[in-house]
RNA sequence: GGGUCUCUAGCUCAUCAGGUAGAGCAACGGACUUUUAAUCCGUAGGUGCUGGGUUCGAGUCCCAGGGGACCCA
């Protein structure tokens, strides 16, 4: 028998002790009077009304002095002290509390006091078990290190760290934030298909799957774009959705197969009115998630009283490499790319060569918010020309801390460049590009009964809420991080 | 895809140079009526990720595989 199961068997055992003192291991509820926070909150006024309550939590640590026990019990947001007598609680009920392990879920009742150091805490009257824990925590001072088991165990990584709670709960309130200044705009909250017949919206590998009753293929989406576009076709002026989209491609500190997407249209806006509400949005969090307009990221602090900073692609490309990129042609690109030190393939064409030195070369360097804008045309297939520069589009990205944090355009809803553009893609993907983007049919259809101009945003959820968590990867903002199968 | 590191008790970590694996916490038994990483006495707990190889002898060296982390492309 292995060590895991003597640890499990005497707790086991103990539950069959508990049962035979009458004790049911996993009652049904228990009514709850406070909250550990609101306890520590009201902790004086508590006291001098010798107020009784009833709280609960798991025990996270256990003192047991002989006929006095101290123990530490820990709620969503808080922990607090229970002070346990055996005088107080009475013989059985002691000798019943004393086979209750560290891990244990209960309630207890009894006055709030102060210990002699102390102390606030609460003196109890009865303690009564909530649920029996069979499984041993992680050491009390270190917690849980291994960030394998953090990551496959979240709900043990969850229990042994406050700080992990802090940061999914402030992902939340990120999510909540930006709903709120769209909800505020009169965007309407939409839902659209995950399962669709053709994947489209970005540049992206899907997964794919099957339906069996209509025997067809379908694809995870890789964006909610052309979906919420017909939306605006249809009518609805300001729509948004908070989406997981689907990409099949590797992983790494802010990549993961499945991830959180904020997509939101604006009929009657340019990427103008889009710039406006992006800067409302970082303000926002700003606002509710900084002192004063500045936020540690790592070795970083990232100021946004300012607001973003607006530069267009080609300039950004010349001040960090010195070069000149507009309207220069695919070879002589490539040669510069080469200069630079930056890989170059044969299947690259000019607009990705442009983007891979973008990549390389700039995007480290956009650590305060920046709008990068007005990128070319072959690297944007849905969005709208740019009004005075034909090779270019009107689009921008927003970076911050070097990472991109969303994407936005004037639409493209000409129909006929639409389907020029979708031409364009299929050629890539005949070429062997298996990112293109694929013809569909039905979006034009759309598009020729008339989608109004409209500005339109995605913001990579996961990635904003990194930055408001100081999070270094994806995974710590993920709660189940996509993982290898279990070795 | 490439490189570096890592996997030892439930957890956190040791084990210098190859010689039958240790500590703390947790657990178990005992003492203890103001502790808070409680203390004190005692006990138990290990396929050393897996599989090969070298060796008289491998957790340790080598090879292959698996999981994970970090960096690079």
């Amino acid at each position: 028998m292995d060590e895991q199961h003597r640890l499990i068997t005497e707790r086991l055992e103990k539950l069959e002790r508990l049962e035979e003192l009458s004790v049911d291991p996993y009652p049904y509820g228990f009514e709850r009077t406070h909250r550990l926070a609101q306890v520590h909150a009201q902790g004086e006024a508590l006291i001098a009304a010798e107020q009784r309550v009833k709280v609960a939590g798991r025990i996270m640590a256990k003192r047991p002095h002989g006929k006095l026990t101290f123990a530490h019990i820990e709620d969503q947001d808080s922990r607090l002290q229970l002070f346990v007598r055996k005088d107080v609680l009475g013989e059985d009920p002691y000798a019943a509390f004393k086979l209750f392990d560290v891990g244990d879920i209960v309630g207890a009742e009894g006055t709030v006091v102060l210990t002699k150091t102390g102390e606030l805490s609460v003196m109890a009257e009865s303690v009564t078990l909530l649920t029996k824990s069979l499984r041993p925590l992680p050491e009390k001072w270190h917690g849980l290190q291994d960030k394998e088991l953090r990551y496959r165990q979240r709900y043990l990584d969850l229990i042994m760290s406050s700080d992990v709670r802090a940061t999914f709960t402030r992902r939340t309130d990120v999510i909540q934030t930006l709903r709120e200044v769209l909800l505020a705009e009169e965007f309407l909250e939409v839902e659209t298909p995950v399962l669709q017949p053709l994947y489209g919206g970005a540049t992206a590998r899907p997964f794919t799957t099957h339906h069996n009753a209509l025997d067809m293929t379908l694809y995870l989406r890789i964006a909610d774009e052309l979906y919420l576009k017909r939306l605006v076709a249809g009518g609805f002026e300001r729509v948004f959705e908070f989406g997981k989209d689907f990409r099949n491609e590797g992983i790494d500190r802010t990549h993961n197969p499945e991830f959180t997407m904020l997509e939101c249209y604006a009929a009657y806006w340019d990427y103008e009115d889009v710039m406006g509400l992006v800067q409302r949005m970082f303000a926002r969090l700003a606002e509710k998630f900084t002192e004063d307009g500045k936020l540690t990221y790592g070795d970083h602090v990232i100021d946004f009283n300012d607001g973003f900073r607006r530069v267009t692609f080609f300039e950004l490309l010349q001040e960090h490499t010195g070069v000149d990129f507009q309207g220069l042609a695919r070879e002589e690109v490539a040669s510069h790319a080469k200069q630079l030190g930056v890989e170059v393939e044969d299947s690259m064409g000019l607009a990705k060569l442009l983007d891979e030195i973008f990549s390389e070369k700039v995007e480290p360097t956009l650590i305060q918010p920046t709008f990068v804008c007005d990128h070319p045309k072959e690297l944007s297939p849905l969005a709208k020309q740019h009004r005075s520069h034909p090779h270019l589009v009107e689009r921008f990205e927003p970076f911050i801390a070097g990472f991109e944090v969303g994407n936005a355009f004037s639409e493209l809803n000409d129909p006929r460049d639409q389907r020029a553009r979708f031409e364009d893609q299929v050629r890539l993907a005949e070429a062997g590009d298996d990112e293109a983007q694929l013809m569909d049919v039905d979006y034009l259809r759309a598009l020729e009964y008339g989608m109004p101009p409209t500005g339109g945003l995605g913001v990579g959820i996961d990635r904003v809420a990194m930055l408001f968590t100081n999070s270094h990867s994806i995974r710590d903002v993920l709660f189940f991080p996509q993982m290898r199968a279990e070795g």
